[in-house]
DNA sequence: ATCAGTGTATTATGCTTATAATACACTAAG
DNA sequence: CTTAGTGTATTATAAGCATAATACACTGAT
């Protein structure tokens, strides 16, 4: 099976955000966003770890964490499956109450160092490109 | 010696985020931001500990390793207080210096849950005002 | 039937994080 | 001197995180 283009995947090992968890929230926010849509299959779990270079058991337990939540099913043989929601909720409003919370902690963490709408807004620009 | 109110701290428990290092980071913010001044006295070890509701080794230990960074210095017998910086640069630039590690990290996060830089700032404009 | 591909269970090891209870050397104020 | 306040060292315990090496049951295609 080919790798799927749409889910790419990074994790940050400095940030101490516990890998399991930043597969999590990456998947959350592939489901939130309809990059994955309901019943599309997740990339294996051999091929997350190796494209993370992470122990497979740590991809493992990310999908079985998100399977307990109801937001993916197994298919004995083949994979992870997105899982149909029962309120089918739009997608965009998920996605966004998904978002809110970091963005506010961004926000926060801006107004705490003293910096101003604006300037945020000018400095993320510049910063923007720059970054990988 | 009285607790300074310049200076509050906030550890979010479930972010997976140890403990010290959500507590490195505040103090970072604080004198970036100029909250914390050249020779101000951070609070006590065991003040922050009962603030946090956490053990006052893990509050040393985030002051242990801000030393050891050459951030702060400690005043035995007294507590611990924030270093004069060798080079003394311009307090704009050295701000602006300080602010983008900070701003990294967040772009580096908004890009990890694949926000475009327009949707970043659209929502940074919609939740700025809601905040505090 | 064979083979490669699914997720997962198991066992073991190692590191990090956090807590608890004491104890010590030091300083400043009474 | 006594007392309360600094940071910190020590020892022990517990939990969480991540890795490694195997092994298993299952599926789909050859």
């Amino acid at each position: 099976m080919v790798l799927d283009p749409k889910t790419s995947f990074s994790i940050s090992t400095s940030s101490g955000v516990p890998i399991y968890r930043q597969i999590m929230d990456q998947i959350k926010i592939h489901i939130a966003s309809g990059r994955l849509k309901e019943n599309d299959f997740l990339p294996s779990v051999r091929q997350i770890a190796k494209e993370l270079e992470v122990n497979p058991m740590t991809v493992s337990k990310a999908y079985s964490l998100l399977e307990t939540a109801g937001r993916i099913e197994t298919v004995r043989g083949q994979g992870m499956r997105v899982r149909s929601v029962e309120g089918a909720a739009t997608p965009l409003q998920d996605r966004n109450e998904q978002i809110a919370p970091l963005l506010k902690e961004i926000i926060g963490k801006a107004k705490q160092i003293s910096l101003s709408k604006e300037e945020l807004i000018d400095t993320i620009r510049t910063l923007w490109e720059d970054q990988q």
